[in-house]
DNA sequence: CAAAATTACGGGTATATACCCGCATCATGA
DNA sequence: TCATGATGCGGGTATATACCCGTAATTTTG
């Protein structure tokens, strides 16, 4: 019996937890990690991409790619900002309404997964999340 | 100040980990994800594709592919099982020597990871990763 | 024993992610 | 003002992962 491997514990649980958004997230038709994109997006009601990236804590170029995924499903629209440089986004119509259709859906995602890890486990993984704290630019503000 | 997705939470924490482990585990060359299929090669001697998938919790396709990257650095070599269908695994002389160098990294990267969390997070930490028990096949040994 | 069901694998494709590089565009300072 | 440097973005490529499908081999069963 090997020691485990705290790294592939952690891996493994984020994609059972995954798995798991996802299933409750289905009918609406996006997963967890574009629904994070979406409720982001709507927050910042009208972002740069690289700022975007700064607050969701990922890649520039990820993000894009991503956005472009979700451009293509016509939730979010990108235009030019007044820096020519710039992509800004926003939600589309179609996203509102699935973001508004997603979220009791994640509400329970969140609350059964909650319930499966017990209130010891939860104020844990709330401190979890702020190890990231460091690496990002992304401050303050909780999702 | 939005409520904290769970699962972005845990996806994130186990992105800062395997960061950490990543950078430690460099100077050996290779990556926690690699590191640790090694290390259940080694252990199961000669396995073939889909029993380790199940071993490790991968989706068999994930697997091979992954393999095939070990492959091409020849850290494992794979042949053809007795059952023609199978392709058989096992660790290359390289594979055992790039193992013994990333033990000691690893064990360092755990520790130092361990400490970061602090003994509390670590117990739960090694609870979470038996969520996946029910999906996967794989019981009982641990890593 | 031959037909049918099961199993093992690879390939195609998709998501989610990162890094590096090049090309625009903007901002600065001589 | 205009060269120089900084910034924003996309593309190329790579890793890590999954699902589905087709093909080949084995096992089961009638």
């Amino acid at each position: 019996m090997t020691e485990r491997c705290l790294c592939t514990s952690l891996r493994q649980a984020a994609a059972f937890s995954t798995a798991h958004y996802d299933a409750v997230l289905a009918p609406a038709g996006i997963k967890i990690t574009m629904f994070r994109l979406l409720r982001r997006i709507d927050e910042a009601g009208c972002v740069s991409i690289s700022d975007l990236a700064g607050i969701v804590g990922l890649d520039r170029s990820t993000l894009g790619r991503n956005l472009r995924v979700l451009e293509k499903q016509d939730l979010i629209a990108t235009r030019p900002g007044q820096d020519q440089r710039e992509r800004v986004v926003e939600l589309t119509d179609h996203g509102r309404r699935t973001l508004e259709t997603a979220l009791p859906l994640w509400r329970s995602a969140q609350d059964s997964f909650a319930a499966l890890l017990g209130p010891d486990v939860l104020t844990i993984l709330e401190g979890l999340a702020d190890l990231n704290k460091n690496q990002e630019t992304y401050e303050g503000d909780r999702a």
